[in-house]
DNA sequence: CAGTATCCTATGAGATACTG
DNA sequence: CAGTATCTCATAGGATACTG
């Protein structure tokens, strides 16, 4: 299969996507939406720390990249519920490794952090 | 197993981590230096539009976060070839599956961030 | 060759307060 | 409940030029 895409080369889209993924909340909203439709109050208490402009911003961008769905319930109260889409449940898996290799490895990087840092000032 | 460690928990230093991830240039220095070690040039090169000041910033990190090696050579002209470490190496797969998911999918973002802007100006 | 040194700016992101 | 509206700031990152 030719993809024809490549992240080592310059204003290749794939690096764009790159960016998105990484941004400082988007794959904190995977995680949080990984078990299905969580209204905006439930996503906010899960991501400990998120203030509601910047998430608001998060789950617009990734709604506008296809990765998630936005439900509005003619209610009162209001009700919006946020899921992944399809094409966002295939990047959850790759990304949820990327997660747990970090929960995994965060004590040797901060160790490792220890020891450069101790090197620099002896 | 007990890592303790929880993206979703603010202050968790596995943010930390993920947030390193998730610089601009990060992945693609895990990319550059997926055959081996590689010299500070070609590394150059071979990342389309990094400047090398930013590229040594990216490589210094990485280096403090024990994910890669720098040896310098006692050479004129000088020469320093940089490598993933055994810890890098363990990164390299799950990012790699990452950067794969956005080479295929580049072009469905793209289509539905075309369809989301098509919605919103209509 | 492998970086530094400066300067500069866009923007990601936080704090706070308000609303349909 | 589910957001907006402002304001503000730090800093990631770019442009350019220089050096052991």
């Amino acid at each position: 299969m030719d993809t024809s895409f490549d992240v080592l080369n310059n204003d290749c889209p794939s690096r764009v996507v790159l960016q998105r993924i990484g941004d400082k909340w988007a794959p904190l909203v995977f995680q949080a939406l990984k078990g299905g439709p969580v209204r905006f109050s439930r996503v906010r208490s899960t991501i400990q720390g998120v203030t509601p402009k910047v998430l608001t911003q998060t789950l617009r961008t990734l709604e506008r990249d296809g990765l998630v769905r936005r439900t509005v319930f003619a209610q009162v109260p209001p009700r919006v519920d946020y899921e992944l889409t399809p094409l966002g449940l295939t990047l959850l898996e790759p990304l949820d490794a990327v997660r747990a290799w970090a929960e995994a490895n965060a004590a040797h990087i901060l160790d490792a952090r220890d020891d450069y840092d101790d090197r620099q000032s002896s």
